[in-house]
DNA sequence: ATGTCCTATAATCATATTATTATCTTGAGC
DNA sequence: GCTCAAGATAATAATATGATTATAGGACAT
C-alpha cells in the first residue's frame, strides 16, 4: 500500500458522517436507505459517501434482491493496525521518507537533546 | 473525545505530506527548516502542515534557541489504538451513532443475512 | 411492458483545503 | 538599542470536498 493509498484511506475516514456510518456497521450491515433516514440528507449524498468509503476498502457491499447491504471489511480494522504501525509501513516504503532519513541533519542545529 | 474531534485528527491525516512529516519524526526529532528543505515547498506551507498536526494533537513542539523541535505526542501512536477501537469509542459516545443503533431497522428488509 | 422502489451518476454550488508571495513576530547576538 | 534568522500569520488563487436537485439504471411486481 503507498501513501498515497493511505492518505487516501485516512482522509475517507476524516468526515463526521463516514466515520458514524462505520461506527453503525461495525454493530450490524445497513442498507442505504436506513442510512438516509437516520442522517437526514439526500439519497445521493450518501450513495457518495459509501462510494468513497468502498474506494478506500473500508466496506463491502452485498445485494440482497434490490436492496444492497453495506458491511465493514476486516482488513483495516484488525488489532494491531494502529498509528504506529501504519507509520512504520511508510517509514519502510515511502521514497521520500527513506530518502530524507538516510541523511543527516542538514541545519545548523544545536543537538536536539 | 467527540467524534467531530476523531474526525479532524484524521482529516490531518489524509494528507501524504503530513503523513511523511509524521513517518519523519518517529524516527527523530525535526525542526521546520530540515523539512522545508526534503519536502520543496514553502516554508509557510510546512508552517501550516504543523499547526495541522498540532491542532490535531498529533504532534508537539519544543523551542530550542531560534529553532522548534517538533516531535510526535505519545497518545495517539500507542498499540491497541486501531480503528476498531476508535470506532468501538464513537459508539458509546456519539449521540447520532447511539440513538440509531437503538432503533430497529425500519426498512422493509428481506432479512439480512 | 409499465410502474415503482432503491441506488448510482451528472451538473451545480458553497465551502474547505493547499499552495503561493508578502509581511509580521520573536529570539539570538552584537 | 539594531540586525539577522527561524518561524507564524495574512491575503490570495487553484483545486478538492460535501451538499443539493435532476436524471438514469436495475430489480421486482402487476
Amino acid at each position: 500500500m503507498t501513501t498515497e493509498e493511505i492518505g487516501a484511506q485516512f482522509k475517507a475516514l476524516g468526515d463526521v458522517t463516514r466515520l458514524r456510518i462505520l461506527a453503525l456497521l461495525s454493530l450490524r450491515e445497513y442498507c442505504n436507505c436506513e442510512l438516509v433516514a437516520i442522517f437526514g440528507i439526500s439519497q445521493p449524498a450518501i450513495s457518495r459517501h459509501m462510494a468513497r468509503l468502498k474506494e478506500a476498502r473500508l466496506i463491502q457491499e452485498k445485494r440482497h434482491g434490490q436492496w444492497i447491504f453495506y458491511s465493514l471489511t476486516r482488513d483495516p480494522f484488525r488489532p494491531g493496525q494502529g498509528l504506529g504501525e501504519t507509520l512504520a509501513r511508510i517509514r519502510e516504503a515511502d521514497p521520500v521518507v527513506t530518502q530524507a532519513a538516510s541523511e543527516s541533519p542538514n541545519c545548523t542545529v544545536p543537538a536536539p537533546s
